[in-house]
DNA sequence: CACCCAAGTCGTATGTAGAG
DNA sequence: CTCTACATACGACTTGGGTG
């Protein structure tokens, strides 16, 4: 295992090569996409313990047969499978270990594009798919290739090949009728949750409350709570935190505002409340984000 | 103006049980 | 299915002092 950094900025990766596994890991401080990782697993004795996290997950079988499982729901998947976890589901899966086994993995989140997020969300259990035309595959490729060679304009390219990706994903996953139907029976207590997460995108900052959330759309806090917890994945509160952070980030990098200016459009009941909100989940100040973020644009234009 | 640090307090999110 | 009530853990915030 090595630890070499592709040596652009702008796009910068991690990677880590070893005979049973490629896989690069974005410097998420600098890197202004989707992507948070992506690999390739090399070896049939695959396995991967119980565990979830709070992004996105997309896996494809390249070739061999193996199985995953999602909260309980178990797929047994093999070459040209594509699936899919959502955050905060618990999931684990093993290759079957009898025949060579190749597993493309990529860890996203939506970043700048939130319009394709609902729908991402809106996807029921059926999540083991038929990838006839190799999206992942392909697009995995070539989105390594970028993040080896490290060329101009990479973070373009990559970003512009994770969008194709994601909605052609998309409609592999929404090609089902099954799918609709299931849709259909869950559609009601799920659409209260879609008009909360259009709600939070309307609104982003960070005076937003459970209870206020819960009294606008005349539901109780613990019902919120949990209902966006069941149909999201991740906490209510957390969904907000994190939207905040985007928004600062996005911010910090695109505007001459003050710090104080986005911290008080952000709701923040102070600099130093937004500044420590800010360095607890980044490991940044805002300032020094920003510093880094500029270094990195103007590094990657020379 | 922006940041850092430490300590203490307070409020919020979450989980669970149970009721209508 | 939706809600209330309750306990608990932990994160968020304040405060005050200091630096660059």
């Amino acid at each position: 295992m090595g630890g070499t950094g592709s040596g652009k900025a702008g796009l910068r990766a991690v990677c880590r090569e070893s005979d049973r596994e490629l896989r690069y890991d974005m410097e998420s401080m600098l890197w202004r996409g989707n992507l948070n990782y992506i690999g390739i697993v090399l070896h049939e004795s695959w396995c991967v313990e119980s565990h979830s996290h709070d992004h996105f997950e997309l896996c494809y079988v390249a070739s061999g047969s193996g199985w995953f499982s999602i909260d309980g729901s178990f797929f047994r998947v093999s070459k040209g499978d594509l699936f899919l976890t959502k955050p905060g589901e618990r999931h684990q899966g093993a290759a079957s270990g009898d025949t060579a086994f190749q597993l493309y993995f990529l860890g996203f989140n939506f970043d700048q594009l939130s319009g394709l997020e609902y729908d991402y969300y809106r996807l029921d259990m059926n999540r083991a798919k038929k990838d006839e035309h190799q999206i992942l595959k392909q697009a995995g490729d070539r989105i390594m290739q970028e993040l080896r060679n490290a060329r101009p304009r990479g973070e373009e390219m990559v970003h512009g090949i994770m969008v194709q990706l994601l909605v052609s994903v998309l409609r592999v996953f929404q090609t089902d009728q099954h799918a609709e139907e299931v849709e259909e029976q869950r559609e009601r207590p799920l659409s209260n949750m879609l008009d909360v997460l259009d709600y939070l995108h309307a609104e982003v900052h960070a005076s937003h409350t459970i209870e206020g959330i819960a009294e606008k759309f005349h539901l109780s806090r613990t019902h919120l709570a949990r209902e966006f917890k069941r149909h999201i994945g991740i906490p209510l509160g957390e969904y907000v935190r994190n939207q905040c952070l985007d928004k600062a980030k996005h911010d910090l990098k695109e505007t001459n505002e003050t710090v104080s200016s986005i911290g008080e459009k952000l709701r923040f009941p102070s600099i130093h409340a937004f500044s420590l909100f800010f360095k607890r989940h980044t490991g940044l100040s805002p300032q020094a984000f920003r510093t880094v973020s500029l270094a990195s644009q103007h590094g990657a234009k020379r």
